[in-house]
DNA sequence: GGAAACTATTTTAACTTCCAAATATTGGAT
DNA sequence: ATCCAATATTTGGAAGTTAAAATAGTTTCC
């Protein structure tokens, strides 16, 4: 048997040719002038759901969700290995509650330090162990070779996705035009 | 005061000017052969969180979520409003279990029906109750009014997203080269 | 110095997702 | 006829998300 890839959900598989361009057509047919910002919505919202599901495959052996990992990397990545809650939600983007919850889980597992700040008593800092950097070393080895799930893609191809989908982060307002 | 938007949490604004060139940067020091696939990866993850964030708040509203609305909008667009949940599983790409919990919740609503096939008994069809359609209506027009958050977006740009994504769904085995 | 306003984090509660295991039912092979 | 494998759905549990409220600590400004 080939080392048949465990697909978690993200790869389940439609059943009609390209649901997308189906959904484009359906579309058209009543609000033409929406279809193309349907569809490309769409394509988003799968591309994540299939993206992030190779991921998660990758991340599993590991024992880290793609949540769990992105904390720890954002820790690695600091020449402290130190930040406070609160910036990391910022920089990860999430809601504070999610950085408590992760954190509390890493912290459960020896990966993950935490401790309150000395300057300021609301803050608290989270600080990655060594056994937390090995961890997200191995880990971010482990993505590495698998190209993030997408071996196959051409890195032009990937460069234009970034390229593309800049226009709706700038057209929602997280980023200006000229960077 | 401005009439500030509520941003629901995919609206958190990062620090860096733009963390995804940032990362991309980081890793091109390191890994250089594979920072185009991580930016791009990391562009699809945050472009969904920032669209979902958006489309959720169009439908709130109306009392509801994206998997909610995909669900009803699914029934409402096939000729008899019913469809076995297996299938609606396979159409909307998610697990099983979601179909069950999220039908569960508009069945609690009224919006919609459920009904063991009388062909198979294993079967559960779900069916679309005439308060489900009404309101499937209601929700996709207020998306189409909203443009599904992206009216800023040319329906060029949103066009080119849909294909750059389309190399994701070939890559990973979605679709074949030539649909 | 103290009240009021603001900031950082956690808790709680409601949802959502998925996986794995349990339950039914069907259909094919002996 | 019956057993067994496949199929359809549900249940239970872990993980993640958000909003809102609670807690604690800092700052600001009279």
């Amino acid at each position: 048997m080939r080392d048949q890839v465990k697909t978690p959900y993200g790869g389940a598989v439609p059943d009609t040719p390209d649901p997308i361009s189906e959904a484009h057509r359906q579309w058209s047919a009543r609000w033409p002038e929406h279809a193309d910002r349907m569809a490309a919505v769409t394509s988003v919202m799968r591309a994540q759901q299939l993206l992030l599901s190779r991921i998660e495959a990758v991340l599993k052996p590991h024992g880290l969700t793609f949540a769990a990992y992105e904390a720890l990397r954002l820790l690695a990545f600091t020449r402290t290995g130190t930040m406070p809650m609160g910036k990391m939600g910022t920089r990860l983007m999430v809601h504070p509650a999610s950085v408590t919850n992760v954190i509390g889980r890493l912290e459960r597992r020896g990966l993950v330090g935490r401790a309150p700040s000395p300057d300021d008593r609301r803050v608290v800092l989270a600080t990655i162990t060594p056994a937390g950097r090995d961890l997200a070393e191995e880990a971010t080895a482990a993505l590495n070779d698998a190209a993030f799930g997408i071996a196959a893609l051409p890195a032009e191809r990937a460069a234009e996705i970034t390229a593309a989908l800049r226009a709706v982060r700038i057209s929602v307002g997280e980023l200006s035009d000229d960077q």
